[in-house]
DNA sequence: CTATAGGGTGAATCATGGTTCACTTCATTA
DNA sequence: TAATGAAGTGAACCATGATTCACCCTATAG
């Protein structure tokens, strides 16, 4: 034979595939996944559609990669914010923080990742993603209650009931102008009321 | 000349009218705007593709119709819930229980009126919609901050939480199998905390 | 009975966007 | 340099679903 892999092929495709991958997140943070189209994700990236396909085997699996990088980066975000403090209160108003935060940043994305259905394959991440949200408020909620700071309650229900409520107050159509400070005391207080630890500072 | 539109053929397009927009409910309580197809509509109705088209514009004008008659019914119906009484808790009571109970039993429709995205002027309806079920809620509070029963707060931003809330725990991926009293009575708490109501009974 | 306005039809057409594949170009090794 | 395996290309193809339109059929009024 006359040709093999070389490191410098494997790097030169590793960073083809992760261009792509970065060219499709700029389009879904533009305009959702709706704009994740082959055609413009090729014109962007520089390539040609058929290149596309060489690192993808199809538009699903492409998508369900984009969305799983992003979900994966958010979710670790407000994590990391709520394992900042070991005490609820101040836990519970950080995650609020950084979430809002990063939506009000990138509100198209976020709406894809929370809320715009897509192909089966990505609405199936999705369901995992929001449950991984869910996860990490239900889990301060059941060492609040397990503590006593907080009132018995149906963690996973009210858990979900927080995302939601962010969700909606952050990416619904009444969003849009409010001041960011502001919204985000307003949310931490409504946030902290709904889980019963609303008295506590 | 020696034809005029008589008052039996009025009723007739008028019925055939309603048929194609009962229809066309059907299809959305079934698999939402995406299963909203004018061939399965036409199939489900009894009637050709060129008749839907001799009683609406395009699919989006249908659609929109199709939207706005639907969550019409939606709004009315939790607005009449908190009209029932006149005092402020039971009145949340009531509007949460209506919601649930209504979500819960067609979630298909109530996801595809909140969440899914279809043609632009359906998107445009859905934020007519949500701003209305978040009136509905903000009158609410606005009464009860007003009457000094609730704490200052930013009526509107609750007013939308309240309604994300209510819709992730409703209809988000956890909510499932749950029984609908559980779900009731636990969404009740979580919103009257919410709003800073907890205490009262 | 006849002319006419308009409802009803559905195959053909159009639009969009994913997918393929025969071909070209590039990198590697004998 | 020649042979070879793989990356890159993009026009052609295909699937889906909205929309059209030339043609019927029916109800009405003279």
């Amino acid at each position: 034979m006359a040709y093999r892999e070389t490191v410098r092929i494997r790097e030169r495709k590793a960073a083809q595939r992760d261009a792509l991958l970065q060219a499709a997140e700029q389009l879904v943070r533009a305009g959702g996944f709706a704009a994740l189209a082959i055609q413009s994700l090729a014109q962007r990236a520089g390539v040609s559609v058929g290149t596309v396909y060489r690192y993808f085997d199809n538009k699903e699996a492409l998508a369900v990669e984009v969305f799983e990088r992003a979900s994966a980066r958010e979710v670790a975000a407000v994590a990391e914010a709520v394992a900042e403090s070991s005490s609820l209160v101040p836990r519970i108003r950080q995650g609020v923080a950084v979430f809002a935060h990063r939506a009000l940043r990138a509100p198209k994305l976020a709406w894809s990742l929370i809320a715009e259905p897509a192909e089966p394959g990505v609405d199936a991440a999705r369901i995992e993603y929001r449950k991984a949200y869910a996860a990490v408020f239900e889990a301060v909620l059941a060492e609040g209650v397990a503590s006593g700071e907080l009132p018995e309650q149906d963690c996973a229900l009210n858990a979900a009931a927080l995302v939601g409520a962010l969700a909606e107050a952050l990416l619904g159509p009444l969003a849009a102008d409010a001041d960011e400070q502001h919204v985000i005391q307003h949310l931490q207080t409504f946030c902290l009321r709904a889980i019963g630890a609303g008295s506590q500072s």
